[in-house]
DNA sequence: CTTGATTGCTTAATCGTTAAAGCAAGAGGG
DNA sequence: CCCTCTTGCTTTAACGATTAAGCAATCAAG
């Protein structure tokens, strides 16, 4: 490995005049900064990441802690998010919290002692993580207001609501997975605030809720609105179980449009994040935390996006009690 | 930040005494390392990792290199690799090739410069990565026999064929993704070579050949293994369309035991990687290879693990040529 | 009682980089 | 012509750990 030091000795400079001629710092002729350069190129200098980060207290490394590193949603997110860093230099680090609070802290101690430059956490159900003493993103939470970026959950549960409205239904099911899962609540929130209240609704939860809502269709629901496009997808097996088809007699849709979702009898109508407006937006905030001192700021929410496909369509009152049109 | 300085200063004693006590290197008195370590505990020391790395030159870092992080293995993967490195106290830097050999050196590069002890690689598609300065383990190559831990994915392809051979099927059809995956090509062999010379078998691949089998299901074939979970829900919405139900005319399966797979309809009949063996498995080698020295050694395989579902049956004779018995 | 080994600690150098401070030479102003 | 400022470089001291070498005291053995 050559170090500073040897293109020091052999240009016949200062270590600190390579140094400041490589990281643009300093006071070097431009000259004699392209010469450094060249003859740094033509040695095949690489700076130590770790002498640096010992000198500076920065290790250009970023830590990334999820709740369920099987998370469908993970790939999308730590794909971009590495994309995105590769671009400012930074790495990123991994840590699973494996689903429990004090995982979480013990992933987030690691990563610290590691002496990561920034944390970007998908914090688990229900938690909020603890002061930390380098900034702080956090994702996909819309409890804490304080330097997250969600999507804007609420709002996709509103789109997904109004387009059930919108083709004329009239009396519907909204079945969640997890109530303990801020995410979820607001999701349904959402579809809930975006329905008249002239609008039959019904919420469930749970696996016992998906037998609930198949058997609300039985009793004149037209439409299944899920939280996600797993447990839609599990609606989709029981209903063929029954025989009701979809979307002729009821209408489903998901959320987070997997990548299953668009190659399921019936293609499923869903609600996309946008993943990638999330990780750049995570990564701007945190690079610029580090470097610059952006102060605290409010949570930011990126908008998600309707996804309609064959699994919804204009309700089929054959089996409700309203006479057909 | 309190340093060992701090420590050796609070308590009278030198800062190599610490690092002796602390480390359990060198010679320290029984009772003055267990007054250290308590002292230390109480003041909150924490190593710090950027000066032991350049000292030592060992960063206790390990590098993920995947050809896209949005694979759906990356997550299992990701996860229990992360598992066993916390337990050797290893820290997981991931990087994205995005797909390209180009990106996948630029990839090896970053982490090697940022230097990590080890790497672990899910080549490219084709590609075997060029010899690199830290211990290397390839995950999920069949094609390059030294230092790579694999799925037996042709063992894999045995077992699906002979399940389906096994249950009474005789004319079959084998459909790949992509031509230029070894993975995928390990796979067909497998189902082929494990398929006696008297058995009807076809092989297609890609997009249109979705279409090539489920013709070749109206011409008599009564099974259709793929080489993906994916592939196989592709196939089942096309045979959905052409009212073919599955398995009572055709059986089906996949490959990978996806998230969805038990979940669709009918829950799909595949083959599970034992991703945790895996990961496990390169670890372990991973870290022999950086503090033992261990050699090269030759690729290691794990058994896959046959999934029955419902998707596979006996076959139906009702449409094929032959009579029904 | 002397010698040699062992034990328990300290001293000091080092890893590769950064950055504050210093210094000599040339430029510009009055 | 003298003083100050700027430019371009060097000197030097860190950052926080590890580790080889050294040294004094204790102990065992002959």
């Amino acid at each position: 490995m050559v170090s500073i030091k040897q293109i020091a000795s052999d240009m016949g400079v200062s270590t600190a005049t390579i140094s400041n001629a490589l990281t643009g710092k300093g006071r070097v002729s431009q000259e004699l900064v392209t010469r450094i350069q060249t003859r740094a190129e033509e040695l095949g200098y690489r700076p130590s990441i770790a002498a640096r980060a010992l000198k500076t207290g920065q290790t250009g490394i970023l830590g990334l802690v999820m709740p369920d590193l099987t998370n469908p949603l993970f790939p999308r997110i730590a794909q971009t998010l590495s994309i995105q860093a590769d671009k400012r230099k930074l790495g990123i680090l991994i840590a699973d919290s494996r689903g429990s609070a004090d995982e979480q802290s013990e992933a987030l101690r690691r990563l610290l002692d590691r002496g990561v430059d920034g944390l970007i956490v998908v914090p688990q159900k229900g938690t909020t993580p603890d002061p930390m003493p380098v900034p702080v993103v956090v994702l996909n939470t819309a409890s804490d207001p304080w330097n997250s970026v969600s999507a804007d959950h609420a709002g996709g549960g509103g789109l997904v609501a109004r387009h059930i409205l919108d083709i004329g239904h009239r009396k519907v099911v909204i079945l969640g997975g997890d109530q303990v899962s801020e995410v979820q609540r607001d999701r349904i929130a959402g579809m809930t605030d975006a329905l008249p209240s002239d609008i039959g609704v019904d919420v469930f939860w749970g696996d016992a809720g998906v037998e609930k809502s198949v058997a609300m269709v039985q009793s004149g629901a037209t439409a299944i609105m899920t939280t996600s496009d797993l447990i839609a997808l599990q609606v989709r097996t029981e209903l063929m179980r029954t025989q009701i088809s979809v979307p002729d007699q009821v209408s489903l849709t998901g959320f987070d449009d997997m990548s299953f979702s668009s190659i399921m009898h019936p293609a499923l109508t869903t609600v996309a994040q946008n993943v990638d407006e999330i990780a750049s937006r995570a990564i701007d905030i945190i690079s610029a935390k580090i470097s610059g001192n952006m102060p605290d700021h409010e949570g930011e929410t990126v908008p998600m996006r309707l996804v309609v496909r064959q699994s919804t369509s204009i309700p089929n009152h054959f089996f409700s009690r309203r006479p057909s049109r």
